[in-house]
DNA sequence: TATGAATGAGACTTCATTCAT
DNA sequence: GATGAATGAAGTCTCATTCAT
């Protein structure tokens, strides 16, 4: 089974992406290409078969030799973070993006609207994370500063637009992210139940009561 | 990998708790006394070693040989259903317990923290439940008519009671106890947190906001 | 896999059917309706379900526990012995009783097709004779002198009466037994091609040429 | 226990030999050593261990890696057929091969005695072919074309030639074929024994009588 | 550099046999 | 004497990973 050794450098936004294994020069154009592929490819089986799911069938998937992919994740182990990087770097685009927007409080619901509706786009990506021994909330908390300055920070605009109550924190904040998250994945929630279960968690982060 | 044939018929509370596979006569003394060690042993281990968890550790953990276990569950499948099945009986208990209570609010917002504190306690049955294929949530939306209603019977009373909002269902309600249950077992929510996070949920379930 | 450790003593018409064990005082009546129920259902389970039946599915058609087969049986093995021990005593009454026949040429030629009749009814016993690394011809001629001299008697009265010819002796006579003993059986001959294919045989038995 | 899903398409004198699995370019020449290399310890093993052999004795038997097999021949029921399919084709060129021979009686008891020959040299084989539920016989009747058409010219030519009789029909023949097969096989006919019994039956199918 | 053949540890499961009930 | 629960060796097959082509 397989379970991630470093769960602690995950979400460090690393910036593989561009590089060869560790570092090193810049990949060759079409080997860059196939790191893509091969991305793509191992969250569609992902989601397709689950976590067992073997490096063979998502290099045939890919369209590219079993080797290919040793040559860019060493292990399945690597693979597996790299999609989780992925993951999390597109989230930490969609959260820099609210950041810029005039409205704090809806920024701050959207970016909750967000992880759910990205969550429910993705099925199958949740064993993934889980078996990994990781998941988004544990990922967030100990993970890469700029997705926690991300949030802390629509956190704050939001509480002092006076959208959100002044006494809820990160720890609970990441928590609901990770529990929405999971739910609305491995369940796969439709637009309804989306919007009423998020109607419920929107109240309940509302200042007053 | 792991996979449930039929997710229909779980969190049918069972009576399969004293009886022999599928049914027949009561299990010998020594029997009865395997099953139960090797459904505890079976959590144990999973805690421990996660999903990938296999037959022969659950075994040893148990003190029994390997056949012993397949005497019990004919299958993997059908040992990880029986954990599934014991989880929820003793989930419905507690619901049916709190049904007897006066205050009506305190029963429902009692039962969605014991939720959360059960799960906090058994690390490792998420991934089960998981890659069952089966969560609490779907498990109960589409299960156990008897959780169902205890659940529905805990909502209504304490709509009536005016502690929660009226327009809470129970697509939403699942939804939210599948979302804390996960997140909590995962990440092993702290007393503080748990508590801290519960508030915001609780307070989205009030009325009048 | 079943492999018979003493090949040589098969066949020896052994009088081990009315005995407990290997020798020793006469079976109680209710042991000796056990064992006879077991070898019937051995028959009946290894006609169906071929050479890998089980023993517990042996235990179960006969309608007795585990440990009672192996009472009578210590080992798999000597069940299967058993068995082929029936068999073979069953076809040497037949033999016996065609000794005493008029026309000796019409019994040599009965016995050769009572041989294949009785093949025919018994589906899936080959499976045993072969992996016991033993066959009609094989034990046969290695085994019994009761069956052997009956053989023997068939022939040469037949040969006497004119009816077969001189040149035939026992071993061409016991492979040919034991080819069509095989086949009929396995490929389940049905009365035209048993007839048709005896025939030739037949043919080829008979003097002048 | 081993049992054939498609007898059917069993000696359909595929061209798998140079081939990948089902299809797909040829193999690289390692693989097609080590394919060979398969096939052969298979046939080794199974003569010396019978049915009960181990994919394991045969992997090491072959010098290969367990899995390899397992990449040739993803079953071991493909693994068996394959050596099935490879007898057949031995058998269909002997065939093919006395057809074009002057003499067609010669040609016909040629054959016979070349099945009986080549049963001889190959102990074991039968119990691959009884327990994969096909036999000679039963392969042949029910199979490749190819192999029946050679059969049927060579007893057709024989016929005509006046060298067998007129009225030995196909039927008849394979179950001769089949049974001589098996019997030779499993009881390793020595060459006098070999001679004796075929003497036998090639009088059988001689006309006039 | 890309491919996929080879490897072998390890997983699940079966089943003959033993022995407590 | 009969029963069937327990045992564990052994079997088939999968799959991450290595390395020759």
């Amino acid at each position: 089974m397989f379970r991630l050794k470093d769960t602690e450098q995950l979400f460090r936004m690393s910036t593989s992406q561009g590089k060869a294994l560790s570092e090193g020069r810049p990949l060759r154009a079409d080997a860059r290409r196939n790191r893509a592929r091969v991305l793509v490819a191992a969250e569609t089986v992902l989601a397709r078969e689950g976590l067992g799911a073997s490096m063979r069938a998502i290099a045939q998937e890919a369209g590219v030799g079993l080797g290919t992919i040793y040559r860019h994740f060493p292990t399945q182990e690597d693979l597996y973070e790299a999609i989780i990087v992925d993951r999390a770097q597109r989230l930490l685009s969609q959260a820099a993006a609210l950041l810029e927007a005039e409205d704090a409080g809806a920024a701050f619901f959207g970016f909750l609207t967000d992880i759910v509706v990205d969550a429910t786009r993705r099925k199958g990506m949740a064993d993934v994370l889980a078996d990994a021994g990781i998941d988004i909330k544990a990922g967030m908390s100990e993970a890469s500063s700029a997705m926690r300055e991300a949030i802390q920070s629509l956190l704050t605009r939001a509480q002092q637009s006076g959208a959100v109550r002044e006494d809820l924190l990160m720890p609970e904040l990441l928590a609901l992210l990770s529990a929405l998250y999971m739910a609305a994945e491995r369940n796969q929630w439709n637009v309804e139940l989306r919007a009423r279960t998020l109607a419920i968690v929107f109240d309940g982060c509302r200042p007053h009561h």
